[in-house]
DNA sequence: AATCTATATTCGAATATTAGAATATTCGAT
DNA sequence: ATCGAATATTCTAATATTCGAATATAGATT
């Protein structure tokens, strides 16, 4: 495993956080585990959508689902991804307050 | 300013940290400052494609840049960045301790 | 076994990102 | 003012991501 093979693999992880959806999705599971009706019913989401997002985030590791029944819950695998996820968050906040400009979903 | 509009700011940043050149960038960047052309020189990327991820970098709020006669030196703006790199390293760490698969950047 | 409910997968078009190539800019030195 | 060194920008083709639409699957219920 090369220092690059673990950026790329870093880079991937980045990149699975990198959707609003799927941060949405991260702070629905911060305290407890949900089934996808109830992350379906809490946000703006079709079930569609939502299942590929899981189903990404599942791959990468994110999150992990158990089923019960008909009902699929999942959770966060790992709570360092919450605290990332903060971390994140503040800067960002920081970054607002001081008057940054960060606006724009296209390349800049 | 709506949880919407965040959720695609934090995504933002998430966005500019999936990509393993630039998280190489941070890790150079982690101690201290440096040139444009230390960076080119620590690193295999071209002095045009490093331009432009700092750039990009620059633009978000990751690094900040003075210049300094012909030189440029680019630093970390925010210690917390590091930290959440560190964190969500850490989770790539144990993943792959226990043996789970997170290999290919293609979408899965 | 037929059916219903919850969830997942596949496909495709629209959009975004990446890196190389070429070129431009900025500053210091002569 | 011109030149050279350091850095930035623009353009473009290749590649990747996103989401809706349609469809498929797994387990419960009758």
């Amino acid at each position: 495993m090369t220092e690059q093979q673990l950026f790329e693999l870093h880079a991937n992880i980045c990149q699975t956080l990198a959707n609003p959806k799927r941060l949405e999705i991260i702070t629905h599971l911060r305290d407890s585990e949900k089934t996808v009706s109830e992350l379906t019913e809490a946000m703006q989401i079709s079930q569609a959508n939502l299942s590929q997002h899981l189903a990404l985030m599942r791959q990468k590791g994110i999150v992990t689902a158990r089923r019960e029944g008909l009902n699929i819950y999942y959770r966060m695998s790992n709570p360092k991804i919450i605290k990332a996820c903060d971390l994140m968050r503040e800067v960002l906040l920081e970054n607002l307050e001081s008057g940054a400009v960060l606006v724009g979903t296209a390349r800049p």
